[in-house]
RNA sequence: GGCUCGGUGGCAGAGUGGUUAUGUAGGGGCCUGCAAAGCCUUGCACAGCGGUUCGAUUCCGCUCCGAGCCUCCA
């Protein structure tokens, strides 16, 4: 069995994933801020982790999966304000539609997925744990966490806290003993969203959360943190700094997570997606027009932690791609897949151990797919077997060739039409009336339906 | 300014101290009445300059260019 091999960013080198517990493999990763329609950058994390934690499930014979739906927070609160309507009304719609627009790109509802308005009460207790072992202050019915007091602070973002502060380009609120100090506890004034607490009616900081939801529903330490890279500071420093001090673990930042994971962002266009640009692409609207699985074909070929260019350009490859496999597997549908278990290659589980190397995983997977054409009848079902368990691994090739492809599917002719005007031509072609025949073919192509003469007699399928 | 990470064939994108992935697009060919699909074949890529080495795209240094984070952000 291959090993895996992830790249953590805690000590920024590639590491062998050997699990806290092994058998039971614990993941947990930072999930959207439901206010909005998820991009292709939300998606990228969401199919990333999902073929991780389908990688894990491979490898280990128990595994939580835990990604958080962050449901309070002031973007939210904005958002809910312009709309004028309570905010758990906007989080509940926009939960609903990532997860449908994630599950669209085959991936796979964590196994918990926590609201961080369903966790206050615990949030307030590890505010109070802070507070217990000197990390947090209270102030104007603020809680802060003193970021001095956590000597290991910056250990992930290799930051330097004096640098930090001289390249600082906020103002330092009054209430911070310390520049670097950032919010666990915050007042909301009377008309925002807010939950009683020693220190008043507040709402938590953004990072508290996913220090308590990841203890309350992993326990710790757990294996794997991952989020998107911008996540790493302030976000995921700000857990440790919480997680570990709370439990007295200030010398041990791998008390909370052992392991963790980032990916690259995506960009478009060679820009960076942004409101001011307008270049935000939505997964809403990307499956409207090209099937989930090109979309997560595209995310994955390139490396996770590579910056990914998306393009029209890049899509339609992929596309082209994914569509000489799926001609590759109407081919072997010929012919049962092997019995034997057949299943994913050794040199793509290697290629995906070793930190999820999603290009030559695919390489391989070309490579295989390449061999269809000059094995045996009972190479074949081996082939066909390794196919469609690596498919089924990464989250494609899982529709049916035939309607992948188009063949025997029209919206614009019945079949019947269409059987009639084939079987016109082909008496045409064996009357050597070319002529006729040629027209009859143009005209369904017309049509979207593109005719194949095969050994096996002619064969139709619609185009787009 | 600080900290990361990159610059590979038309495009996308792995990887390696010496044997030049993979896809996509293009050229040529086979097959076909012609197509379509498929198959075969082809392309001497590794930003620049130095250094280490028998040998560097791969290691080191410098230069140039690009991206991200340092403020909400996947």
């Amino acid at each position: 069995m291959a090993t895996l091999k992830i790249q953590n960013t805690l000590g920024n080198t590639k590491e062998e994933f050997i699990p806290v517990d092994s058998s039971h493999v614990r993941i947990y990763a930072c999930g959207p801020t439901v206010y909005d329609y998820a991009h292709i950058g939300n998606a990228r994390m969401a199919v990333v982790n999902d073929l991780l934690v389908r990688l894990l499930r491979r490898l280990y014979s128990k595994v939580t999966y835990v990604s958080n739906i962050t449901d309070i927070d002031d973007k939210i609160i904005e958002a809910a304000q312009n709309a004028e309507a309570p905010f758990q009304e906007l989080t509940r719609k926009f939960e609903k539609i990532y997860n449908e627009d994630m599950s669209a790109l085959g991936v796979f509802l964590p196994d918990v997925q926590p609201r961080a308005t369903e966790y206050i009460g615990d949030m307030i207790g590890l505010t109070k744990k802070l507070i217990e072992t000197e990390y947090a202050y209270e102030k104007d019915g603020h809680v802060l966490f003193h970021v001095p007091s956590f000597k290991k602070y910056g250990c992930l973002s290799k930051r330097d806290r004096e640098e930090q502060i001289l390249g600082s380009r906020v103002e330092v609120a009054p209430y911070k003993k310390d520049p670097t100090d950032f919010v666990l506890w915050k007042p909301s004034p009377d008309p925002l969203p807010g939950w009683d607490s020693p220190w008043g009616f507040g709402r938590p900081g953004w990072h508290l959360e996913c220090s308590t939801m990841s203890e309350k529903t992993l326990g710790l330490p757990f294996d794997i943190h991952s989020g998107g890279m911008d996540l790493t500071f302030p976000h995921h420093e700000n857990e440790i700094a919480q997680s570990c001090g709370a439990h007295n673990k200030a010398d041990d930042p791998r008390y909370f997570a052992k392991y963790w994971f980032h990916n690259g962002f995506v960009i478009v266009d060679g820009e960076k997606m942004s409101k001011s640009i307008g270049n935000i692409k939505l997964v809403h609207d990307l499956i409207n027009n090209y099937h989930g699985e090109v979309l997560r074909l595209t995310l994955l070929s390139a490396h996770y932690r590579q910056p990914l260019n998306w393009t029209v350009n890049s899509i339609n490859q992929n596309n082209a791609m994914l569509e000489r496999l799926y001609r590759g597997v109407k081919e072997l549908n010929k012919i049962e897949a092997s019995s034997k278990g057949y299943d994913v290659p050794d040199s793509i589980m290697e290629a995906l151990c070793d930190d999820l190397n999603t290009p030559k995983a695919l390489a391989e997977l070309n490579l295989l797919a390449n061999s269809i054409s000059d094995a045996s009848a009972d190479e074949k079902k081996k082939i066909k077997g390794k196919i469609l368990a690596t498919g089924k691994l990464i989250g494609i090739l899982q529709e049916d060739p035939d309607k992948w492809l188009g063949y025997g599917y029209s919206e614009s002719l019945d079949s019947k039409t269409i059987e009639n005007l084939i079987k016109k031509r082909n008496e045409a072609r064996r009357d050597k009336n070319f002529v006729l025949a040629d027209s009859i073919r143009d005209e369904l192509k017309n049509k979207k339906i593109e005719i194949e003469d095969t050994k096996d007699g002619t064969i139709w399928r619609s185009i787009e």
